[in-house]
RNA sequence: GGCCCGUUCGUCUAGGGGUUAGGACAGCAGAUUUUCAUUCUGUAAACACGAGUUCGAUUCUCGUACGGGCUACCA
């Protein structure tokens, strides 16, 4: 029984280009699928379209699952398994496929076509002149050119005049197909409204349907988690199964909602990200344009600041759910609690907002030391305990780890304008001759902590008839030219007297009276 | 157009024949930090519509509307 078998599972994306995050979420779902049943997850290329294949594609999936954690037990990049090769091209090479359209053939399942891409053509403008659709089905396949119509002999002269040629899946005439979806329960679809797909192409090359179903088979795959985009064409697998006699091993199906854009509609795609303003990729990079060839930059989520786990966990969250409430998820617990019938039918619109929220989450777990060495590393400032003090104070303000330093510059340079806002409503005689008494207070301090600076603060507003209230923000201003950041006193604490000081005169004497 | 899939707050979703329909993000309002970008509390906000089944339907069935996908020698 199928169920009984090793629970393998495949991510198989064809490189024609930066691997979009719906697939990294698709890739998670095997991932995790794979990891609850203690079973392997394949990452297999599917390089069948030579005309599609953009360099630098394959590497930008490996680096980007990499990235996220989500590592293959097999296939490209990840060391090979005992079915290499994992890549469809050379699989074609080593002859894998070919002799499964044999079969095909020999047993009626599957015919030669010789209609060119011209005469195809032809049929489809004729057929819309009269308000219908061309499909290469039973009816239409009896006035084709194909080893159904034409002789033997004629079959074998155009095959050996090296005429280019398809093979086509016979779909029979008349009968409904079912197959059960994890996710979606029974889908019954009827063989007339399916048409007879190419399985192998005149370059010599398999189609997706055939390369697929072969390497699931070969490849001991027992579920095929992947995108809805393949629902309509799943029932052409199921028959494909039938007619190689491997029903008993079929995979299990589910077909995993699509990822939608934010606003209006359709799914999310490349141009949303550059519209909208959010990453739609892992990793930023450049690759040529699938149609224009010309070399195309994008941004990804790890250099937008993300960590790899926040991505993962709103990728998990859009489109799964546990059964409680629980939003965040190490990937231990994801693996705990993921199960494939818990994935929503609908898709899911992309929320920007959501995705730094979550990224707040995973910062905030961090350590001061670890959020430094993170600063540095990431804007070759020098690790100091300094610097692991303005983490401190800085983390809770912040979704990324680079806001720490952009928000937080005035730890690291003299403030050079201040909040026009503040010193608008605030700066006046009175708050000025505030400022100056602070400055002289604080001169005197001998012991420099917040609780010390809190109360001279007070005591001058008491001692000058100031509300503190009123002159608090402006201060802050005068110290650090921002309107808000930490926590007031542990933050010139933190400054220290020399730069406070300094910095108050350089206030008194910039701002107008 | 045809086929397939779907539809709970603005968004992601929980729930499920009888519930005050729950949570999170984003709103909004208060509190607190005598400032603020944190935090806390509160608040508003949803079962697409119409039939049917039923004592009762948001939940089951059917239809409609709407949304999405597919409709290539692309995956």
């Amino acid at each position: 029984m199928t169920n009984e078998r090793k629970v393998r599972v495949r991510f198989a994306p064809s490189p024609t280009g930066p691997l979009h995050m719906g697939g990294v979420r698709t890739a998670l779902y095997n991932y995790l699928f794979a990891k609850k049943h203690g079973g392997d997850f394949i990452l297999r290329i599917e390089d069948t379209d030579t005309d599609r294949f953009v360099p630098g594609a394959e590497n930008y999936i490996i680096d980007a699952l990499k990235w996220c954690g989500i590592e293959p037990n097999e296939g490209i990049g990840f060391g090979d398994g005992p079915h290499a090769p994992y890549r469809q091209s050379e699989r074609k090479e080593a002859g894998v496929y070919a002799q499964y359209a044999k079969q095909l053939i020999d047993s009626g399942n599957a015919y030669y076509a010789f209609d060119t891409k011209e005469e195809l053509d032809e049929q489809r403008t004729k057929f819309e002149a009269m308000k219908a659709s061309f499909s290469y089905n039973a009816i239409t396949r009896q006035n084709l050119k194909n080893s159904l119509t034409l002789s033997e002999d004629e079959v074998k002269r155009r095959i050996d005049a090296g005429d280019h040629y398809v093979v086509r899946a016979k779909i029979p005439r008349n009968e409904e197909v079912r197959l059960n979806d994890l996710i979606r329960g029974w889908v019954v679809v009827h063989t007339s409204q399916l048409d007879d797909k190419v399985l192998f192409k005149s370059d010599g090359m398999p189609t997706y349907h055939l390369a697929n179903i072969v390497d699931d088979y070969t490849m001991k795959i027992t579920h095929v988690i992947r995108g809805e985009e393949w629902l309509p064409s799943a029932p052409l697998h199921v028959l494909l199964y039938r007619f190689l006699g491997w029903e008993e091993v079929m995979p299990q199906f589910s077909h995993l909602p699509l990822l939608l854009r934010p606003d209006g509609n359709g799914k999310l795609s490349k141009r949303d990200g550059d519209r909208l303003g959010f990453p739609v990729f892992p990793l930023s990079g450049e690759m040529p344009d699938l149609k224009t060839g010309i070399p195309e930059k994008f941004t990804g989520y790890r250099e937008s600041g993300y960590f790899p786990e926040a991505f993962i966990n709103m990728l998990l969250l859009l489109g799964w759910h546990g059964s409680g409430n629980q939003e965040l998820y190490t990937l231990d617990e994801m693996i705990e609690a993921f199960s494939i019938d818990r994935v929503s039918k609908s898709g899911a619109k992309f929320d920007a907002e959501k995705t730094k929220w979550f990224n707040q989450q995973y910062l905030r777990k961090r350590t001061d030391a670890e959020l430094a060495e993170l600063l540095s590393a990431n804007l070759k400032l020098e690790n100091t305990p300094f610097l692991v003090e303005v983490c401190r104070l800085m983390k809770e303000k912040v979704f990324f780890v680079n806001e720490i330093y952009e928000h937080g510059k005035f730890f690291f340079e003299e403030p050079t304008v201040y909040d026009e806002g503040v010193i608008k409503k605030r700066w006046n005689a009175d708050s000025k001759k505030f400022i100056e008494a602070v400055k002289v207070a604080f001169e005197k301090l001998d012991l420099w902590t917040a609780i010390d600076l809190e109360t001279t603060f007070k005591a001058t507003a008491e001692a000058t008839g100031t509300n503190p209230g009123n002159v608090m923000q402006l201060f802050r201003v005068c110290v650090s030219g921002a309107g808000g950041g930490p926590v007031l006193f542990e933050m010139v604490e933190l400054l220290g007297k020399e730069t406070t000081v300094r910095r108050l005169t350089a206030a008194l004497e910039k701002l107008p009276a």
